[in-house]
Formats: structure tokens, sequence, C-alpha cells
DNA sequence: TCGCATCGCTAATCCGATTTAGCAAAGGGA
DNA sequence: TCCCTTTGCTAAATCGGATTAGCGATGCGA
């Protein structure tokens, strides 16, 4: 179908010079090395016309760097939620001149060395090691140059991480409802009230905890009850909130994530209350169904496309500085104000 | 920090024996070209503790093959909606070896220009070009092995397709509300009753119209109505529902994807109409969300897993054969029953 | 005019594998 | 004993570039 692609030797003799020649003036290293003006020209001329663009392959075994790296994931490259942090790291690693080469372990250690393994038989420059949730993982041994996306060592590690701001995610929600005048009947769903109510392994659910509690505590503001669900789920939502209406009559909800919201809603029109004008909420993520939701929903957004860019500049920086320095880097989540809350019915 | 890859000479050395019978060996080509069982348990013993693998940055240079493919979208890649696509693409790969290039054009020519060349510089071995909705895409010339996924060719081309059935889906679609006993105020969410009436270049709609006229039109059972929207987002659906009430009491809406069915949903409720006790609704696509509505939503699925899956199958039964024939693989579209849609009310 | 530095370019090697062609030793037949 | 196969392995070429070392011609100062 097409002929045969033009080499480096095709380029050389068009241009009447040598191989050597034909390379430095490619690479850009004719004026370094005192190549003729003359003979610049009719290389790059030769070049031009006979559409010579060098084999990546070729230079990658002499040069030992293909300017290529790899996304590995558990489960993200795939998951609605987490697109947009390929969508990021996609182009961050565009602008660099950059192919992206993505994998997918499903959490099995297996398949995960089989993946790293391929990878590094390619001789990819670095790696994003990523996470659908943010979480520990424990890192491979060996690696070369990588990031954690979305994941923290499990055990100290030189790798740097970048993760979601979490912590001040939870002061942001908090502040929402403080700064519309809400001062009790605040209630949690998806976690308790209490430090140690929170789903395992989870570290948005911890962290976003944290920076809840922080807040309203410096408020002086009671957090009045919570309800602790594993999954986060929409069913669980409504199940925590339907539970909660039995005894209580919240003024506020701040929901751990969209879908939980999402059920909170439905709990919340079952039992005739409006939002927000008798239960104002506020949420984590940013879903997409968070703009379809009626009312729109107020929720504090994971920056997906934002940690997706920002891991393949640390690992760009990385790969220059030669420094692992197991540094974190906190994405801000930025709160998107939308409907759904309101000052509290006096 | 890791020290330097074992190579095919490191094996050779250790084996004592060249480096010519080492690649033989380990390329599984040592009985054919009468390797003795000794020497080649030697080779594969050393290959073993040294923990050999071949480079594949060099294997791809001496054969000229890469064991990788290219993915590129106009945004698929990154679309929450059609991850799913990645993910069977992914797997499918891994089953035969080979990785996965992504990249993605967002309707640039230049950038997929680019993007192109860049995959081909770096030897890939086959193409799939990916489009986010189904539509006609212009074909670029001299791309080598590769296949249309989610795409029909422009022009004639001999490039094979892999695209969902959305004749078929149309069909199932009406057949689900005839099944469920309706026979008119059938109206539909997001295009027009008449064949002409759909958003320009969408393929989805028109063949999704088609199958639906077919089918209802052999039962003898005239469509109402419809209104058609061009981006069929949820607030387009409340708007079409609510324009729609105004006029018509609708028995069952056919709503071209779920997003527009969300809308409708709304503007039911806010009609204070039941569904599916007043009207039934069915829809396509099966986003997530459609398992997260109350009732949950019956919808005929796009089956992005298995359109991945087989663009890759496809690619590599073309890459062996070396014949393309422009055949187009429809994937079936299964519907999901559950519970927006009943029996007409008497 | 000779010697040396500079200029402008190229020959040769290397990256790490695969593959072709062929060599030395052993075996077999006449 | 001599010649021809067959066996078992290896030297060398190759893929397409980057890079090192160096070569011939020119210019300049003494």
């Amino acid at each position: 179908m097409s002929r045969r692609r033009v080499t480096l030797a095709d380029l050389a003799q068009a241009a009447g010079v040598s191989r050597t020649t034909a390379s430095l003036v490619m690479t850009g290293r004719g004026r370094e090395l005192r190549i003729s003006h003359d003979v610049e020209q009719r290389v790059l001329r030769a070049a031009d016309e006979l559409g010579y663009r060098p084999n990546a392959v070729s230079v990658g075994l002499r040069t030992g760097t293909s300017r290529t790296i790899g996304f590995v994931s558990d489960t993200v490259a795939t998951s609605r939620l987490a697109g947009d942090m390929i969508k990021g790291a996609l182009e961050a690693a565009r602008e660099r001149g950059v192919m992206l080469f993505i994998g997918e372990t499903e959490g099995d250690p297996e398949l995960e060395r089989g993946l790293l393994h391929a990878m590094q038989d390619r001789q990819v420059d670095g790696l994003i090691l990523a996470s659908m949730y943010t979480r520990t993982i424990k890192v491979p041994k060996d690696v070369g140059p990588a990031v954690l996306l979305n994941a923290l060592p499990k055990t100290a590690s030189d790798l740097p991480s970048i993760v979601p701001d979490e912590v001040e995610a939870g002061r942001a929600a908090a502040r929402v409802l403080l700064d519309a005048g809400h001062r009790d009947g605040i209630y949690l769903i998806g976690v308790g009230p209490e430090l140690g109510d929170v789903p395992p392994r989870s570290v948005a659910a911890r962290e976003r905890l944290v920076g809840i509690r922080e807040i309203l505590g410096e408020a002086g503001v009671k957090i009045a009850g919570g309800r602790m669900f594993v999954d986060w789920l929409p069913e669980e939502g409504s199940a925590a909130t339907a539970d909660l209406l039995e005894q209580h009559r919240p003024k506020a909800l701040i929901c751990l994530n969209d879908r939980l919201a999402l059920g909170a809603y439905h709990a919340l029109s079952d039992a005739g209350l409006d939002v927000p004008g008798d239960v104002s909420v506020v949420s984590f993520d940013d879903h997409p169904i968070a703009s379809w939701m009626r009312p729109k929903l107020t929720t504090v957004a994971l920056p997906h496309y934002e940690l997706g860019r920002k891991a393949v500049e640390v690992l760009f920086a990385q790969m220059g500085e030669e420094t692992g320095q197991g540094e974190i880097h906190r994405v801000p989540m930025p709160v998107r104000h939308r409907e759904s809350v309101a000052a509290p019915r006096v």
C-alpha cells in the first residue's frame, strides 16, 4: 500500500551528503558541528521534499529514550469518573511531544508486573501509576522515573505523589454551609460524625471528614450526626437519608459524594422536603450528574483533568532532576456553587 | 538505581554460547535450527537466572513489528460514556500481548496528522480510529492496517468499520413498547416522527428512527408525534416533554438517549404523571444514570466494551489477511429491561 | 615555504536484537 | 581411505538512526 519509508540514508543520498551530515542537520546540531549553511539548506530541502521523518524506534534504540510514557492504573483509564485524568495527562504529554501507553492492572499484581515489564521493555521514559480512588498502594521496585497519581505510597518511597487536596475540600464544603448561615442540624451522609466512622482504606473519606470537622469545630458548630456507608452508592444515600429522617429533622446534609447526594435527593423528595428550601445539600466529586440533578448540586469538584496534567509535569521535572524526593503534590478541589444550598429556614 | 538491563550478549556469555544461539533458543526456533537439547536448556536456565527479557525496541527495529497498536479518537478516550470502549480494546490487546498507544485529536485535523505520524514513527502494527459518537469520518491516506470504531468512512474505503447496530436497537425499543401492549400515544423525544426530523450528522438518530418506524409501521401503529433536539441534553428532554404535555397526553415516550429521558422524567414528574403507571419510557445508551434513576430506566445499551474488543479483533484479522474489504461489523445493542415500561393504563 | 590550527565533512562504531550464510566436526557409504 | 551429508553451532550482515574520531583542504603566521 504505502511505499517504503524514507530513511536517513535516502535523505543523505538525495542531498548528496553523508548520513552523518544528514543526521547532524536533522537533529539541529549542524551549527554546533560546523555544517555549512549551504549544505544545511540542501539537506533541509531534501527532507521536506521526501517527507523524511526519523524512525522513532531506531532513535529509541540508539539513544535509549523513547519519548513515551506509560500510564498504568488499576482501572482508572476506563472509569467514567476519571477519564479526564487521562485527558489531562494526554494533553500535557502532547505538549511535550510524548506519547502515552495505557494499561490496566485491575488490581491484579501479576497483571501489573506484566504490564510494567511490557512498558519497560519498550523503553518508556517514565511511568504514571494511577489509582481509581485515592488510596495507598504498594510501590513496585525498580520502576525507574515514576509518579503516583491519585495514590500515596504505602511504605516510604522516593516517588512523588499527586493527589486531590481532600482535607481542604472538606474545609470548603463546611464553609459553604457556614457561609449560608447554617449553625445546626448538619448531618453527614457516607461517614459517621466521628473520625473513626469512615470506610476503611478510603483516603478521601478520612481527609474530607478531617477538613469538615476542623472548620465546623473552629466555628463552634457541632455535627448533629451521620450515617456511614462503604460503597457510597445512590441506594446507600437514600437509605442513609431515609434512616436519618425517621429520627431527626436535618437542615443541611454533607454528602460524601455525588452518588450519595443523588440518593439523598430521592429520600428527601419522598419525605416531601424541598432542596434547598428545607434542607441544603453539599457534596463532593462534581460527577456529571451533579449538574443534571434538580436542583443542581453544589459540590466540591475532583480536579481530574488537573491531576492528570500535574502528573505529567511532575514526572518530567523528576526525569530532569534525577532526585526523587517523595514529595506530595496536592491539587486544589474547587467548589462548584450551584443550587442546592440556601440559608436555613428560620 | 536499577543496574543495566540484561542483554542478549550477556545471556549468551553466561550460557557460553553465541548470541545467535541464544537468540534462536529464546525465539523458540532452536528446535527447527538444530540446537541440541543440552545447549537449549543451558540458555533457558541462564535466561531465567539473569531475568533476561528482550529489548522490545531492538526487536522492533529489526523485525519492523512493535506489538503495539494505536488508539486514536476524537475525544472518546476520555469520554465518561465510552471509556468502556478503551477497556474492551485494552483487554483484547492484552490477550494478544500487545500494548496500546492512545491519542486524541479533538477533531483537529492538524492534531490528527501529528498523532498518526507520531504513532507510525513508532512503528505501530495497526490503528484504531475511534469516534465519540457514531458518525462518518474522512479516512486519512496511507494509514496502514486500521479499523474504524464507532465510525463509518465518509467516502468509499477499504477499512472495516465497527459500529453499534442502531437500526436493530430502534427495532428493539419499539418492540419493548409493543410487547407491553402499547398501540397509541407513542411519542418521540429527541427526533421528530418523520425520517427527516433528525439532528444532522447523527448516525444514531437516523438509524434508531429507521428501526423504530419499521417495527411500529409493521404493527400498524402510528407514531403520535415527536420533538427534535440537536444535543440531546437533559434540559432538552425536559423542554421537549413539557412542550408535548401542553397539547397531548402521551402514553409512552421513546427518548433517543438517556439524558433526554432524565429530562423527560423531570417534566413528567412536574406534570404529576407517574412512570411507568401513566407513561412508559424507553430509551437508548444505558448511561450509568439509567440505573440510578427512579424508576430505573429501561434502555437499549450501547455495547462500548464489545465495540472496543471487536475493534482489536477485526484489526488483527485484517493484519493477518492483508485484504481490507471495508466490511461493516454491527455489534448488537442489548435491551436492559428495568422499571420504566408498563402496560398502558386502560 | 613549512607547520599548525581551523573548517567542513565523513567513515566507522554502536544500540540490541534477528536472520542469513557458512564453517568445523561427526557420521555414513562406496 | 575418500567424499558427501548431516549435525550443531557461529560469524557477519542488517534494521535506522546517533555519535565519536578523524581526514583532507584551506588559511594563517613565522
